[in-house]
DNA sequence: GTTCCTGCAAAAGCTTTGCAGAAGA
DNA sequence: TCTTCTGCAAAGCTTTTGCAGGAAC
């Protein structure tokens, strides 16, 4: 199911996040792209359509967003931040030969660890690197 | 128990890594300050001993180490690249207030999904975020 | 009309690269 | 002696900041 921009603005209406075009734009990829896109993806298709965009206006908007907990930055590799909007319990997976980034299902909300007694905890992420079934098939997989 | 010179170099010379004084000294400190230092706090502290040390020597040798498998980066937030000699089964847990990572005992290895069959797992990462016991008691924890 | 956003240019960080001299094996 | 490492300077990237004009409310 697609979200459309009625959704969205409904959604930052209730926010207190005033509405332009280019956030709308921003949060509408992210939103329909579920394969967790860098600024540089973000920034490259929304380009082609709104040719004055530019990376910084990616990036405030990225950054709006996240404060609002709208959507959230993945962290996996040090090089490239990530932005996922799914709040689900799941986990991501990272392709070292191809790079793609899965989500996989896990029940994160059960972690929990007897060192943790009195932390206060806001926010949980489980992180997998390796070789996704398609490289293994194509013979990528030979990193040692 | 101190991790020793001779043992990391032996460690070293195993690996076939080509020993030189400042890789000893990076290794060690990686080794011994289980804080999970960045490569400013690295280079800061080893500065003092070594005052010709140049912050890509530190760049090169924690390359050099992780290419070996000696030690772990860790990418819990996005500017800041950090470092880890323990391999043990444990996650990583930082607090937004005062920035300290906490290592806390969770049994990673257990971890696996149905989405996963298939996919070759090389590594595992959990990283928990929140506030510590201390922020929260010095009512450092209104973060909303 | 006020407030906040956009987008340019510049700056700020972090990390890597090229290379000549130095050190390890 | 041969290979590899060190450390300086410079470059490469990603991300943030300052600010004037423009858009949202």
């Amino acid at each position: 199911m697609k979200i459309t921009f009625r959704d969205l603005s409904k959604e930052l209406k209730n926010k207190n996040i005033r509405l332009s075009h280019q956030r709308l734009k921003v949060l509408e990829y992210v939103a329909n792209n579920r394969c967790h896109p860098t600024v540089e993806q973000i920034y490259i298709h929304l380009h082609k359509e709104i040719p004055t965009l530019s990376k910084t206006t990616v990036y405030n908007t990225l950054n709006a967003l996240i404060d609002a907990k709208m959507i959230k930055q993945i962290t996996i590799e040090d090089n490239e931040a990530r932005y996922d909007i799914n709040t689900e319990n799941h986990g991501h997976f990272k392709c070292e030969s191809c790079g793609f980034i899965y989500d996989f299902e896990i029940n994160i909300d059960s972690f929990d660890s007897k060192d943790l007694d009195g932390f206060k905890i806001l926010s949980k992420d489980v992180y997998f690197k390796g070789i996704c079934p398609k490289c293994i098939e194509q013979g990528n997989d030979n990193f040692n």
